[in-house]
DNA sequence: CGGGTCATTGATGCTCATCAAGCACAGTGG
DNA sequence: CCACTGTGCTTGATGAGCATCAATGACCCG
């Protein structure tokens, strides 16, 4: 299945990646055991791909799932005219399109820089149905999913802005700590500050994400910050000053 | 795994229901095989609840799956201040809350009178794990959920409230056609009026469905009904009177 | 008949979208 | 080196869309 590919030169250029957490992140995290990742790994071709760039763009890739190794993605739904809901944020390591789902309507945009497997889809539903255990822990992925999405469906149904701002803060943090987008050698690094995050969306995609307008998003920002709950060094980089504060403007 | 229960009473009454169906309503649909209908069926307890029953109110039943063979139940979550948003409308046949799921903080209410199993989650378990290609399966169901979910985070993030109407009643058309709530032995016949449906949601319930308050929804079946798109005979019995245009509202 | 739930409709106001202007910054090419 | 341009962010002014509050009618049931 791995076929010769002038992609592959890319990965020459990501030597950059932490050599010991090469096999954990092709595990896509617990996901996988090693030997299955070894075995995913020999029927997928590796890419890196600039920000912004669709992944679902080509047949071919239309039918395939994606390994995310490195950086972070965004999976939208589309209305003709442009409107644009993001219903999942996925950042490495994790899966992007499961095996033996329908290909679904549905743009994958790389939001960083990131690197990536292509995995084919049927290959990959063979390795699952030689590995026994193996759909069952993507079942388990599926659920989570699925609450997920729910945990998103009551922010857009039922909460102010303000709250929606609030609840995405709190999800981001512990998910996007400084220096940690794209690089997750350091997890267990204690010195790190949990309370600051990178945010790797600009404030339009955080719009795409609870249902508002990139003005919004900035005012309702500007408004925690004045009440002392956030602090911005720069427009990316926040600190959570009141954690306490920030869960109950969550609406819990 | 079978206890002798007071609820099981109630099977007596609902004698009502098809028998030449009763199997295929055991089934969930196309999930199980008949045998695995049988297994599950003999580690369940078969109940008749009344409209507005909470599910998930004893831990009992916290930790049982139920397969649902007569009715409507909307699965919702909460904020502490009473603001609740569906996730998620269920009708017969159909499974709710999935094993190996963490139970998940959400209510499950029966919007119409309800005949259910309840499956005690670790037996439920036990046969999937007995039968070979019930998992994948249930796999397969929970990724169709995942895209309902994905659907409505579309609605509820970037439509209009007429938008939403129209969205929702497309969804429901096909669903819920006269006469068919609560009983599908006839979805063969042929005479059924595809255009006509009845709503087993009061306004209040369409609006937690679909982030709005019953007000909007009562002023936008208005506005669809001045347009022309569509007609109510009663307050729950709406026919489609435009298709295209219903479609074309509903923003794709 | 009285009280309950459900639905409709009107009046009013708040929240958030829209339109618009200006600033900071990075990349590009003269 | 410095306009020139594009992108991202902030802030202000205005208005639309929907929530809120309120009154009323239909229906059902004890």
């Amino acid at each position: 299945m791995k076929q010769p590919d002038p992609e592959d030169a890319a990965v020459a250029g990501t030597s950059s990646l932490c050599p010991t957490c090469v096999e954990w992140r092709c595990g896509v995290g617990s996901l996988l055991t090693p030997d299955e990742a070894r075995q995913i790994a020999a029927v997928s071709v590796r890419r890196q791909v600039p920000a912004g760039t669709e992944l679902m763009a080509t047949p071919n890739l239309r039918d395939s799932c994606i390994a995310l190794l490195r950086g972070v993605v965004k999976v939208s739904r589309l209305l003709t005219d442009g409107r644009q809901q993001i219903v999942s944020l996925k950042s490495a390591p994790d899966l992007l399109g499961a095996p033996f789902a329908p290909p679904g309507e549905v743009s994958v945009r790389a939001v960083t820089e990131a690197d990536i497997y292509c995995v084919p889809r049927h290959a990959f539903e063979a390795v699952v149905r030689q590995n026994r255990g193996l759909e069952h822990r993507l079942h388990l992925r599926a659920l989570e999913d699925l609450s997920e999405a729910e945990a998103l469906l009551l922010t857009l149904g039922r909460k102010t802005a303000r709250e929606r701002l609030a609840t995405f803060l709190l999800d981001m943090a512990g998910r996007f700590r400084p220096a940690e987008i794209g690089k997750r050698c350091d997890t267990l690094d204690p010195a790190y500050d949990h309370d600051t995050l990178d945010l790797p969306l600009t404030r339009a995609e955080i719009g795409d994400f609870l249902g508002l307008t990139f003005e919004t998003v900035s005012r309702q920002f500007a408004a925690l910050r004045r009440d002392g709950l956030i602090d911005f060094s720069d427009a990316r980089r926040v600190s959570v000053k009141d954690r306490k504060r920030l869960r109950s403007a969550a609406g819990t």
